[in-house]
DNA sequence: CTAGGAAGTTTCAAATAGTGAAACTTGGTT
DNA sequence: AACCAAGTTTCACTATTTGAAACTTCCTAG
């Protein structure tokens, strides 16, 4: 996909090669790493094989192919659990989405892009991991703007750079001028729009979710199509995510701290 | 917990730091991980910064305190929809656990211990990546004895060797040799049983999921109170739980092959 | 059946990146 | 103001990593 050769260190390369790995979607022969790998046939085996060694890829013998390993399962569950917005936000999306009777997604930044960390759809009730952990663009999807929107600068001036300003639809942002200029209209307005930017006939409404001091914690958006809504009645619900906004702010941060009691029991 | 000091690498180091990180389960400052660690300051630090730079961690600057970064919830994505049995047995183990009404459980073997990647619960229907993800131990719950024995010797006498034989209940088993000889009633009976080993109250059947070829794919179980069954009435859904089993490896084999073809499109 | 070739694995001297004791910096406490 | 603890950086020393090339399989076509 993107060039990114300016990592050092033996763990940053190997992290590169599970990345790899991951890209593929499915499981990948050795060749086909070598192919798309900017690493030396030597090197590229070699850290195969540690990262086999650590589980955290699988390797079958009959097939050859490289898959992502068991150990990274366990990882991110406890990834989910300590550092993602989703167990505090649970049971406010959970009511929101009951509320409304509209898909929500609960999502955070990782490096330029979004992460969804939780969904809820009233249609469909079970969907989750399925979603959670997907990503998306910052620059076209209501929850990335909002996000970006109140991002400290030096944060907010580097993801409009990585951005890649692709044109998914006609109304997509395709310029750093566009977005900068819809930034500055989303932090008056108070919150983000998604105008039909990433696919036709989707529309959304989001707000960050802020801590006390202001730092952006992730983002809240609820989507519709423009048979259902427009983004005048998005706009109405509002309010009522402000109030989920908040308690989930207010719970994450109260969060942290009463467990450093227990130093050592 | 246990030493593994016999790690080699820079990227071992680096996972087995991760690792560390993902054990305390909340924020934890680097003095505490000093502590618990077995690499010198200045090595836990670089190796922290490392991480850190790559997103595997992140820190919370005011509170000085690491927890696992976002990258990793989108590599489990992956690792998860690649990697796992979830994705193909889902349909299966809605619809059994439909029509039984009891918990089911599906689990995989990750190095020595039992690793659930998907649960249904007939009451309480979202509660997914909650579970999924979550470890337990082999030689006490329905699925690890039910993969172990069925695994092939030698992978089956190293796990036989690596479990802990804690006393969690009257019933656990609690040597090598106790779960040897269940292992042996296992086979010939066909399923395994929980009879309150883990948990006093909570009892559970389960099967394998075994290839084609006979490799142990996973496990499924379905776990229930000792109110409301017995081992024996818990038996007479193995017929059930066979038909999903067969269906779950079926699927899972007729998986690998088909998608090979877009080599380059 | 065997020559040719592609895919995967190993070797080894050179080069690079990692190591950790100790010194230093920072920020908070008596 | 002096002290202390937590976190960060330095630097000479070492061990690991590197990658071209050689080697081993194992498959395929003649």
């Amino acid at each position: 996909m993107s060039e990114r050769s300016n990592e050092a260190g033996t763990v940053g390369k190997a992290l590169n090669v599970l990345d790899q790995v991951a890209a593929f979607d499915r499981p990948v022969k050795f060749s086909e790493l070598l192919e798309s790998s900017e690493y030396p046939k030597a090197t590229l085996y070699r850290l195969l094989k540690t990262l086999l060694q650590q589980g955290m890829i699988a390797h079958d013998d009959s097939s050859g192919a490289y898959t992502l390993g068991v150990r990274l399962v366990r990882l991110a569950h406890q990834a989910w659990r300590t550092s993602s917005l989703a167990p505090v936000a649970r049971p406010y999306i959970d009511a929101l989405s009951l509320e409304i009777g509209e898909t929500v997604h609960l999502a955070q930044l990782d490096h330029a892009q979004v992460l969804y960390v939780d969904k809820r759809n009233a249609a469909v009730p079970i969907e989750m991991y399925s979603q959670a952990g997907k990503v998306g663009p910052v620059y076209c999807t209501g929850v990335g703007k909002a996000m970006l929107a109140w991002s400290p600068v030096p944060e907010q001036t580097r993801i409009i750079e990585q951005q890649s300003y692709h044109r998914f639809t006609d109304n997509t942002l395709t310029s750093r001028k566009a977005l900068r200029s819809e930034l500055e209209i989303i932090c008056s307005r108070g919150h983000a729009f998604d105008n039909e930017e990433h696919e036709p006939g989707i529309i959304c409404v989001a707000l960050p979710i802020l801590s006390q001091s202001g730092q952006v914690l992730g983002g809240l958006s609820v989507t519709s199509t423009t048979a259902r809504h427009t983004l005048e009645s998005l706009a109405q619900l509002v309010p009522h995510m402000k109030t989920a906004v908040g308690r989930i702010a207010e719970d994450a941060e109260s969060w942290r701290f009463p467990e450093q009691i227990r130093e050592r029991a």
